[in-house]
DNA sequence: GGGGAGAGATGCCGC
DNA sequence: GCGGCATTTCTCCCC
């Protein structure tokens, strides 16, 4: 009923009504933990919060920076065992063959309830949104610049615009929304070979640009060594623009 | 004092006083609320957890998901504003300019502790255990390979693991503890472009080696044509070692 | 389900 | 600070 450090009983009890009732459970507590599954994992003891979703996914964060320390997906198996001096928090996925155990030695406190949220993030300033924006204001790569219809993308593979210039020859757009790096050319340079190859165009008569806010000094070297153009656009986030949410 | 929803005031002086105190703050809450900076984002009406910790880093969970839709990083500036029909939970960042406005229109719940978390996570299993582990059993690659010391490997870029193999040729390793893609051919071309330069031998006359537990089709091919060979070598989580735990 | 690429990626380390 | 790269990356989209 009553150990030294907490009323074991009663918290275990809270948890599975809770696990059962399908609730959002945070804890604050102390504890230690390992994970074993894609790579292995451990904690030493500290006082954390735990969060356990409607959708059996489990995270542990300490009480700074950004991100979980040590989580569980979706669809993992959560069981609560009691060590009399101790709980085990077991969070298990068959499928992926992962695993987390978490030794908890104090609650501090504990919040459950039922949550409601049927809503989508929506977001704005994409990749996809900065291609949008220079398919339609073709004059941001040049004068002569004219995109067509972007339909055939998907059929050589991702490519964010492409078109034709003055002379007739093959423009290939990539786009970059923060400062492009060296996998950014080589990028590039992929999507024109294949398009090339699929059109059966020489490689040389396909023009190349990055569009991206910056460039590193490697890329750059790299852009130039393959015969391609660097150009400077603004980060889709300062072009305000409206997108509708995701329906899915 | 009491609105029809909830009482504002009682949960405004807990908010600032916790701030205040540097406590980890967990909220259960109805809520919407938009984002903008690197990109714009919104989130319409639902229940859901707000997290504030002592660093100031602010994060909202779903109550489904591994991840935080809406999060600002540490070292941001919390305000809590009486909009009297609702509380506006403001988070700011200069220096990186962005901001985050919630609309709190229910408190369902709130949690409120201070937390005592020195331990850092100690993580077993990583592409540098992959390329120790290859150092230490060179005869995974082949009978005849001789790693070097890895000191001089900074010098040219981070390369996995290099070494001489019985013809005197220096070979290159690159290690990826998953599934190996397209662009690990590219990475370890480019490793190889500037370890040739650097020493000056003939670019040809280096052997370049992927090492991971498998490859796609595709980057089998950019291997092959890169004159590259494929080492099919287990994830590191499945080499049962011991790892130190970062001190840091 | 595999493959490929984006992400408000984040975080780490090295220069 | 930038740069390059790993991440239990995660997520989405398409074949």
């Amino acid at each position: 009923m009553d150990s030294d450090k907490f009323d074991i009983n009663w918290y275990i009890d809270k948890l599975n009504s809770s696990l059962k009732k399908k609730q959002a459970i945070v804890i604050f507590c102390e504890c230690s933990m390992i994970y074993s599954g894609r790579a292995e994992a451990s904690l030493e003891q500290g006082e954390r919060i735990l969060i356990l979703k409607p959708d059996r996914c489990l995270l542990v964060h300490q009480p700074y920076g950004n991100n979980s320390v040590i989580y569980m997906k979706p669809g993992s198996e959560v069981k609560v065992i009691d060590m009399k001096d101790y709980i085990l928090l077991k969070s298990s996925n068959m499928i992926l063959h992962e695993l987390v155990e978490i030794k908890i030695t104090k609650i501090i406190e504990i919040m459950t309830s039922h949550l409601n949220d049927a809503a989508k993030v929506c977001l704005f300033g994409t990749e996809k949104d900065m291609s949008d924006y220079i398919y339609d204001h073709p004059e941001l790569i040049s004068k002569d610049f004219k995109p067509v219809s972007r339909e055939e993308q998907t059929k050589y593979g991702y490519i964010d615009v492409f078109g034709y210039d003055k002379t007739g020859s093959l423009v290939v757009i990539e786009c970059k929304r923060t400062k492009a790096g060296p996998s950014a050319p080589q990028q590039l340079r992929r999507y024109i070979e294949r398009l090339a190859k699929s059109k059966g165009i020489n490689i040389n008569n396909i023009k190349g640009i990055l569009a991206a806010p910056s460039i590193t000094q490697n890329a750059r070297h790299m852009l130039k060594s393959l015969g391609y153009k660097f150009k400077k656009i603004e980060p889709p986030a300062y072009m305000k623009r409206k997108k509708n949410p995701k329906v899915n």
